[in-house]
DNA sequence: TATTGTTATACTCTATAACTATA
DNA sequence: TATAGTTATAGAGTATAACAATA
């Protein structure tokens, strides 16, 4: 979604919608760099951060943070699991729910993307001064909460 | 993608890329409350609005405009023809290109989506002051250019 | 040869709805 | 009744590849 050279882009430069839009296409660009050759998503890379960051977590919960059905959020899991990267543990208190956790494969790999991702999406940002990166952040987090 | 309560979000609350992502979610939903009941999308808006601001485009650059596949950018001509937003026209000079323009029909529909798709940017952005929106505005713009 | 539009095909992601087992 | 997971199915959006017409 590179800007065409001589194109007017009417009203779409008076919106912040279609403003985040393009950024977010720039860093989504820099996140597959970041993991090219891994069969790795953004998707993907978000569940598997949640699940490290939240041991035990259901099924269901992930799909809420991710904003997709449960339906999604098991074949998600499916994809983990079958890389060996999660396990689904029962719970003991409710036999309706999986725990989902991070192997110790999965832990490493993650560790290994999540340097990568940061390093990228930093690189990227780095047509921002330091500050300008943390205003920038700030305002998103207002706009956002 | 509302954040959900008492997660743990891990690395990817340091990365611009997800943060990003969270406020054109928001946004979009902006987007969807201000075509509530057309059959518009994104994608349709700013190919109605490029094709506006830019009469007699072929499809292809409109597709890279929009960074998708010619193919796709000849169905999406298809929906707006069909919708008797759009007319083909050739071209003079060139048999194989067609030109697009919006219809009398097409700019009529336009202007209304137009304005209440910017309306209702505003007023999500009115989180911000008017000083923080500009400068968030040039913060993505320096970001993705 | 290169470009534009077109067509056919396939893939990914997601939603919905119905089903089961558990609560 | 309600919830978690599962399964089947369908739809939207997109890409790729091949083709015809035109440059």
């Amino acid at each position: 979604m590179t800007r065409v050279a001589g194109l007017d882009y009417g009203v779409l430069d008076q919106l912040l919608g279609y403003s985040l839009r393009r950024a977010q296409v720039a860093l989504f660009l820099a996140f597959h760099a970041a993991t090219r050759g891994q069969h790795i998503t953004p998707p993907r890379f978000t569940a598997l951060v949640i699940v490290g960051a939240n041991p035990g977590i259901s099924q269901s919960t992930l799909g809420s943070a991710l904003g997709i059905a449960r339906s999604g959020a098991m074949l998600l899991t499916n994809w983990m699991v079958g890389r060996g990267l999660v396990e689904r543990r029962r719970r003991p208190g409710d036999g309706r729910a999986w725990g989902l956790h991070l192997t110790p494969r999965g832990a490493q790999a993650l560790g290994r993307m999540r340097a990568a991702v940061l390093a990228e999406d930093r690189r990227r940002a780095a047509k921002l001064s330091a500050a300008e990166r943390r205003e920038l952040m700030r305002l998103l987090e207002k706009l956002t909460g």
